[in-house]
DNA sequence: GTCTATACAATGATAGAC
DNA sequence: GTCTATCATTGTATAGAC
């Protein structure tokens, strides 16, 4: 692969796709979209579409991948890590939200398709991001950093946040990225935390680091 | 409308069609479901579902009735409660989610689906039990129960939270129903209270009311 | 209240010209 | 790489018998 021109730029056709078609997908869902549809927010004719991708799932495949690739990747990292687990939770949140906000692509259709019977065949890849972020919690539970909190029910509601987060933060101005990022991984961690005054310093740490 | 036959009893067709139906939205979403796929799920064929509902639309609909009447009517009711904001939040949340769980039917599509531009006709309906829930907030950060968090953020993550409940609680056993409820309403009060050792005091106000 | 048969629109995808 | 034209399928919904 060549250096990827920028996003930013003039986008190709198959960027304009891509984004129109997340979009379509946030708004009314992945059956509710049609290649018709996408084809004209993008500004081609609705065979042009199957250039660029061999078929409508294939579309939901690439926001799939941008929706857990890197964010496993940093997840897994901070499992690994030997810092405090709350420091590392922390850390994670912040980066995965600011990814979210940041995303040239709306997410909001990645991750409820996850749990659909035709893409089943790709719910072991995010079972591997779900793994390595649970493997954080237990390390805080364990630890004492956390309150005797049960695992599953922490792991799920630190989802339900980032699920929020990814259909909620669409058009957020990028100056307000890093606020939102704080103030949501600030309120997951304070619901965690044993001892909650405790959070400045994971702040500033996480800000020195 | 005369006594309405027991749920749990034999079924009528109409509400094996909407206990169907609403398994399959949640599943593959409202328009990945089809209406003969309710129909063979329901154990009858596809015209005979529109005997009981005019449109595949009125399916959906009676659901967002379900998931917006008693949810709102008890939310406007704690709004207006003149006890303490992290009492009447505490109670507000530990009832929605044990009427979630315990519901007959699952929700999960009708929460996103209020998005959905189809069903923006239904969208001042949300508003109200939104802005009902929020009332109570507010209330808390001017009595200073509440840490100083942005109104907005904490009436979003605790959506979020009631949404991921909604998607994720279908099967719990009945006897461990309340549970759920006290550890997710928890874990939302901790986030919330400045003070977070009052949050066994409020629990042990909304058993005693 | 449920069925068979069917109307009719919309959908995902392909063929082949330019 | 994009287009026009088109196919096969599936979708919602209706008509009318029983």
């Amino acid at each position: 692969m060549t250096v990827s021109q920028v996003d930013s730029d003039t986008p190709s056709t198959r960027q304009r796709i891509l984004r129109e078609a997340a979009r379509l997908f946030a708004e009314k869902g992945f059956y509710g979209t049609s290649t018709r549809e996408i084809a004209t927010a993008a500004d081609i004719r609705q065979p042009s579409v199957f250039h660029h991708f061999p078929t409508k799932d294939a579309i939901m495949l690439a926001l799939i991948d941008i929706n857990l690739d890197e964010p496993t990747a940093v997840a897994q990292r901070e499992a690994a890590s030997e810092d405090s687990a709350a420091l590392r939770l922390y850390r994670y949140l912040v980066w995965d939200i600011s990814f979210i906000c940041r995303c040239e692509y709306d997410l909001t259709s990645a991750e409820p398709i996850m749990n659909d019977p035709a893409f089943a065949d790709h719910y072991p890849r995010y079972e591997r991001l779900v793994a390595a972020r649970r493997t954080i919690i237990e390390d805080g539970i364990a630890s004492g950093e956390f309150t005797d909190i049960d695992v599953d029910l922490a792991q799920k509601v630190i989802v339900w946040i980032l699920r929020g987060d990814i259909a909620d933060c669409r058009g957020i101005e990028e100056s307000h990225v890093g606020d939102m990022a704080d103030e949501l991984a600030s309120f997951t961690l304070r619901a965690l935390l044993r001892d909650p005054s405790q959070l400045d310093a994971i702040r500033a740490a996480a800000r020195a680091g």
